[in-house]
DNA sequence: AACGATAATATGTACGTACATAATAACTCT
DNA sequence: AGAGTTATTATGTACGTACATATTATCGTT
């Protein structure tokens, strides 16, 4: 089986590219965008792949799963792995704690503990978070702030039961959410965006008016089965949310 | 031919689980979320993991690889692994075509043409997509309906240097959307979300009332430096975006 | 002590081999 | 022909070895 004549001492040759992962996922991804292979096609198996750009299967797999983590290839044992008919674009949404999304732009970050009281749940929290009406749990509200100026509303409800160490937390000091980050890890959850019409309250807390477009997210977290934190995150007028795909 | 002999987990806790990349992934997430290694903790090298739990590093490697990139570890040459200080959370948004998502929710979906005009470039689209106030581009606003209902509203900047044969489309059969993601692929993009108020117009386009809260996409795609299209995208009221993390 | 060169080291990658798995294709039996 | 079984095949994964690379740690030299 005829070796690829891998060329020489990779050593010291600052050649310009051998064949790595990288440059095997560079290289698909052009034939894709210049349409030598077109959405559905049929693309080479790994190891003609490997023959052609003169590496391992190992490599072009890799490349290939990258590639199909992206979203550009569909691959599928037996059957082979073609170009995706429908390119999904997966945009990746990095949602950090809200403290370093504002130190980040250079702002000045701020937060403020509005309320605070431990209670049971509303039937609504009930269903989202599947706790019972009894459960013990925690109903924050609290304003955090960019150069002084409010810049997201967040009010949570957090079960005891699921985080018991929430009740020695400081939350005037330290935000629900960033406590939460770090001492309650989670397995899965889910988030979801909409835009809503700002309330009497709401706009006053925000220093907007009634009825502004104001940018929600709801997150709800879980650990396996039990619920641990249900929020509702109202950001300012103007705020937007972005990311590169 | 010839049955391999399963090597049976030999040693080890009946757990029938092997000892695979995925395993390894879960475990070391499960010490994670235990709180056996907390965030800023340095992890054990791969080598010792790898001992440890009985496999070859390469399979740690990929475990730890995947966790690093979603998030949940640091990783540094020489300096090791840790658990992430801060830990982001990558939320993972598809964002498909919009025929299809309307169809995944078993809706029927249906779109209509409301303009297309061949034309120069306001100066906001200039600047959005690096063109001349004099390119040749198609502005094109479109309706898409889910049940008959006005579901997305669509105003769109196509540059045809950069996609010639859209001229050839028909656009009032295939959406520019779904045209141009089967034929003009692109490097990068961006995309962003907000929250605005409905104007006169686009209240009576998407069967609404003047000043409801609609949730604001708009993308803009390259290719290489080839600005290719700048869309707007407005959903009904009542729209919501989600995602698993 | 400050600085620069050098060694040490954990992760990153490449490769070849071997086997696992899922899905299809081919075949057999009725 | 239809149903069930077996073979085939492309991807998926595991492993060991070897080497690359980015940092950090160490050691001299000034």
């Amino acid at each position: 089986m005829s070796t690829n004549i891998q060329i020489t001492p990779p050593t010291t040759t600052a050649a310009a590219s051998q064949t790595n992962w990288q440059s095997v996922h560079d290289e698909v991804l052009h034939r894709i965008h210049t349409r030598q292979w077109k959405p559905g096609d049929l693309i080479p198996k790994e190891v003609e792949l490997a023959e052609q750009l003169g590496c391992a299967r190992a490599t072009v797999n890799r490349a290939l799963r990258e590639l199909a983590n992206e979203g550009f290839l569909d691959r599928r044992r037996k059957a082979g792995t073609r170009v995706a008919s429908h390119p999904v674009r997966r945009a990746k949404l990095d949602i950090p704690v809200i403290r370093l999304e504002i130190e980040g732009r250079g702002q000045k970050y701020a937060y403020g503990l509005l309320y605070s009281e431990r209670r049971t749940p509303p039937p609504e929290i009930c269903t989202n978070l599947a706790v019972t009406p009894d459960s013990d749990m925690f109903h924050i509200t609290s304003l955090h702030l960019a150069d002084g100026k409010p810049y997201m509303f967040e009010e949570r409800w957090v079960s005891v039961a699921a985080t018991p160490t929430i009740a020695e937390a400081d939350l005037s000091k330290i935000s629900a959410n960033e406590w939460l980050v770090l001492h309650a890890p989670y397995t899965k959850g889910d988030i979801s965006f909409s835009a809503v019409l700002a309330s009497e309250t709401e706009a006053k807390i925000l220093c907007t008016h009634k009825d502004a477009p104001l940018f929600l997210m709801e997150r709800t977290t879980w650990n396996g089965d039990h619920g641990i934190t249900s929020a509702r995150l109202l950001f300012a007028p103007g705020y937007r949310m972005h990311s590169a795909i």
